[in-house]
RNA sequence: GGGGACGUAGUUCAGUUGGUUAGAACGCUGCCCUGUCACGGCAGAGGCCGCGGGUUCGAGUCCCGUCGUCCCCGCCA
C-alpha cells in the first residue's frame, strides 16, 4: 500500500473527546486502526489513540475512492481521517464508548503508516497473552487501554506527589546514581570506572546518606522521586530497579513525619478516585503486630488473632497436643463456616508444613459453636468465640506449637506460622466473600522495631533497619548490655499486607553514631574507612533529622488494582532481571572490557 | 540457593490407556454483505508439540537433562 505524507495535516481532537455537542464540526483525527467492521458498501473503523476510541464511517455512495482505500486497511495501521461529526440516531448509540453518541463520517483518509499483524490483539477483552510475549513486544502491550490507564495513573500520582510535597515546603533535590557502595543489606549493582581502573561506582540502593547530608547542609525538607537499585531476587512486588518517594526533614518528631506522609498517601488515594482512608492511621508496635497478626506487614482487612491459652483449663492443651509453653492463637475466618472437611484439613496441613499445629474445627452455626471441640470443651470454645469476636457463619482456627516444641526467648515463630495460616485462609476462602476488597485502603504504622536482629551465621548483631537509625533515647543504656531489647525510632507504613515504606529518626550525634557502629561489630577503623566523610559531616552541626521512603511502584500497583509491579512499570524486568525487549543484560566487546581494565573469569560448566 | 506451576498454530487453550492424517476458538488470507460496534456469512492457509537425550515396534503423551516465563521460601533495612 502506498503511504501518504503527513504534510500539513493537523489533528483537531484526540479519539476520546468528541461528544454530541461537536456534531456538525469538521474534524481531523489521527490514530491507530483498532478494529474494523466491513459491510461492503459501508465500513466502520474504530480509531484509537491515548484518549480512547472513535468510530469512523466510510460510505461508498458518498465517497467511493475514500471508501475503497479504507477497505484496504488492517489492524494497527496509522491513519489520519478528516470528516464531519455526526450525532448517532438513538438506536445506533454505543453506550460502551464515551464517544458512543457520535461518529465521524469520513471525507478524506490518509494512510500514515502500515503495520505488521501484531502477535496479539491490542485490547483488554481478548484473553491475556503470556507475559513473556507481552514483555518481548512491550511497545504493543503498552498500547492496551489497561496499560495506558496504569501509566497515566502513574503520571498523575507522581505529579500529585510533587504538588503536595511542594505545598508542604519540601524541595525536590537530585542525588547521584553513580556513587559509592552504601551500607544497606542488599547486593549492589556496580559500574566500572574507566578513568580509575579497578574501582567501581555502586548504583544507590537508596539515597540514604545523601539525604542525611542534605539535612546537614541545611535544606531542612527534602524529597525526591528517585530510582533505586538492588541486586537481589525478584518477586511480583520487587524489581531490580524501582522508584521511591524519598523524604527527609530536619527537627521532626516521629509524629511530624507520620502527619506529612499520611497527608500524602491520602491525597494519592483521592487522586486515584477512591474514598479517603480514615485518619490518623492506627499505630501498632512491632511486638503488637507480631502477636496479633504474626507478620510485620499485616492486612487489617482480615481479623486479628487472639492469644487463647487462658481459655483452656490446665491440662487441656496437653490433651489437644498443643504446647502449653507457647502461645495458642485463635482467629476467625469470616463467613467460612461451610468449609469442607478437606478444605479445613488443608489449612491444618499448611500449619504442619510450618512446624506448627492447627485445629480448624470450630464453626459458628445459628445455634452457636459446632464441631468436635465445641462438644468436648464447651466452656473453652465459648471463651474463644468471645476472644475472636466470631459471628454466625464464621470458622475459627486454633494454631499453636505442637506439644514438646522447644522454647526460645524473643521468639515469634508460633505467631508467624499462625499468621501465615490466617493469611492463607483469608486469601483462599474469605476473599470469595469480598473480604479483601481492593478499594478498602487500610493503612497502619508499625513502630518500635527492635534496633538489632541476631545474625546467626555471622554470630553478631545486625541493624534491623540501617545503622543510621536512632535508638529510643531511654534504651541507650542497653546498647552494649542488652542489644536485643533496644527499640529503634523506626517505623513502617503498611497498606493491606504490603510494606509501602519504612523510615526512622536518624542519629544526629557523632558520638552516638560511633557507638552504634561499634555495637554492630565494626571497628573505628572500618567505620572510618567506609563512612569517614559522613562521620566528619556529623561533626559540623548536624540537626536532629528523620525521614522515610515509600515504594512508589507499589503504591501505583495497589491504586491501579494490579497484582504485579510489572503492570505499572513501562519497561520492567523478568524474575531473572532480564529485559525481554532489549535482551539486556548482554555480553560486551573485548574492547570495552579492555578499556575498563576488566578481564572475565572463565565460568566453569559442570 | 531451594520448592512448585506452565511451555502444543500468530494468540488462548483441548489433546483419552503411548497407536492412523495433532483439534477448537480468536486472529490471519480471499470472496460476499448499507447500521455494525467482540458485526455476520462462505471458503482457505497456518504446527521443530520449547530444546537435547532415553525407554518403546511406535512418544505431544512415559523417564532424565536443559532453557524460558510465572508464583512461593531463602534473600531484599
Amino acid at each position: 500500500m502506498t503511504l501518504d505524507f503527513v504534510g500539513n495535516l493537523r489533528r483537531t481532537h484526540d479519539c476520546g473527546e468528541l461528544r454530541k455537542q461537536n456534531a456538525g464540526q469538521s474534524v481531523l483525527l489521527m490514530g491507530w486502526l483498532d478494529r474494523s467492521r466491513d459491510h461492503g458498501s459501508l465500513i466502520f473503523l474504530e480509531l484509537r489513540d491515548r484518549g480512547g476510541l472513535t468510530q469512523v464511517v466510510f460510505n461508498r455512495d458518498r465517497n467511493a475512492a475514500v471508501h475503497a482505500r479504507a477497505a484496504e486497511l488492517s489492524r494497527e495501521f496509522v491513519v489520519a481521517v478528516r470528516g464531519t461529526v455526526l450525532e448517532r440516531t438513538p438506536e445506533n448509540v454505543n453506550p460502551k464508548l464515551p464517544t458512543g453518541e457520535i461518529e465521524v463520517a469520513a471525507e478524506e483518509l490518509f494512510v500514515l503508516n502500515d503495520a505488521k499483524t501484531p502477535p496479539f490483539t491490542i485490547d483488554d477483552e481478548t484473553a491475556l497473552t503470556a507475559e513473556e510475549t507481552r514483555l518481548r513486544f512491550r511497545y504493543l502491550d503498552l498500547r492496551r487501554p489497561r496499560m495506558q490507564r496504569n501509566i497515566a495513573l502513574r503520571h498523575k500520582l507522581a505529579l500529585a506527589v510533587r504538588q503536595y510535597m511542594n505545598a508542604q515546603g519540601f524541595y525536590e533535590i537530585e542525588t547521584p546514581f553513580m556513587t559509592r557502595s552504601t551500607p544497606e543489606g542488599a547486593r549492589d549493582y556496580l559500574v566500572p570506572s574507566r578513568v580509575n581502573q579497578g574501582s567501581f561506582y555502586a548504583l544507590p540502593q537508596s539515597p540514604q546518606i545523601f539525604k542525611q547530608i542534605l539535612m546537614i547542609s541545611g535544606f531542612d525538607k527534602y524529597f525526591q522521586i528517585v530510582r533505586c537499585f538492588r541486586d537481589e531476587d525478584f518477586r511480583a512486588d520487587r524489581q531490580a530497579e524501582f522508584t521511591q518517594i524519598d523524604v527527609e526533614m530536619s527537627f521532626p518528631q516521629r509524629e511530624t513525619i507520620y502527619g506529612v506522609m499520611e497527608g500524602l498517601v491520602t491525597k494519592l488515594v483521592h487522586e486515584a478516585g477512591y474514598a479517603e482512608p480514615h485518619r490518623p492511621f492506627p499505630h501498632f508496635s512491632y511486638d503488637d503486630v507480631m502477636r496479633r497478626y504474626g507478620i510485620d506487614k499485616p492486612d487489617l482487612r482480615l481479623p486479628a488473632m487472639a492469644t487463647v491459652n487462658d481459655c483452656f483449663a490446665a491440662g487441656d492443651l496437653d490433651k489437644l497436643k498443643f504446647s502449653a509453653e507457647h502461645a495458642l492463637l485463635a482467629f476467625r475466618v469470616p463467613k467460612c463456616g461451610d468449609l469442607s472437611r478437606k478444605e479445613r484439613e488443608e489449612l491444618q496441613a499448611f500449619a504442619t508444613e510450618r512446624n506448627a499445629r492447627a485445629l480448624v474445627d470450630i464453626r459458628i452455626g445459628a445455634e452457636g459453636p459446632e464441631g468436635s471441640l465445641a462438644k468436648s470443651y464447651p466452656d473453652a470454645v465459648k471463651n474463644i468465640v468471645e476472644a475472636t469476636g466470631a459471628e454466625s457463619g464464621d470458622l475459627i482456627a486454633l494454631c499453636g506449637a505442637p506439644a514438646g516444641a522447644a522454647v526460645k526467648r524473643h521468639d515469634y515463630s508460633t505467631h508467624v506460622a499462625a499468621g501465615a495460616v490466617r493469611l492463607h485462609a483469608g486469601q483462599k476462602y474469605s476473599a470469595k466473600h469480598g473480604l479483601l476488597n481492593p478499594e478498602d485502603f487500610r493503612f497502619l504504622w508499625v513502630t518500635d522495631f527492635p534496633m538489632y536482629e541476631w545474625n546467626e551465621e555471622e554470630k553478631r548483631w545486625d541493624a534491623m533497619h540501617h545503622p543510621f537509625t536512632s535508638p529510643h533515647e531511654q534504651d541507650m543504656d542497653k546498647l552494649e548490655s542488652d542489644p536485643g531489647a533496644v527499640r529503634a525510632l523506626a517505623y513502617d507504613m503498611v497498606l493491606n499486607g504490603t510494606e509501602l515504606g519504612s523510615g526512622s529518626i536518624r542519629i544526629h550525634r557523632q558520638d552516638v553514631q560511633a557507638r552504634i557502629f561499634r555495637s554492630l561489630g565494626m571497628t573505628d577503623e572500618e567505620a572510618r574507612q567506609r563512612f569517614g566523610f559522613f562521620l566528619d559531616a556529623l561533626q559540623y552541626g548536624t540537626p536532629p533529622h528523620g525521614g522515610i521512603a515509600l515504594g512508589f511502584d507499589r503504591i501505583v500497583m495497589l491504586l491501579a488494582q494490579e497484582t504485579s509491579l510489572r503492570d505499572v512499570i513501562p519497561f520492567p524486568k523478568t524474575a531473572r532481571a532480564v529485559d525481554l525487549m532489549t535482551d539486556a543484560p548482554t555480553p560486551v566487546s573485548e574492547t570495552q572490557l579492555r578499556d575498563l581494565g576488566i578481564g572475565l573469569r572463565k565460568t566453569e560448566k559442570k
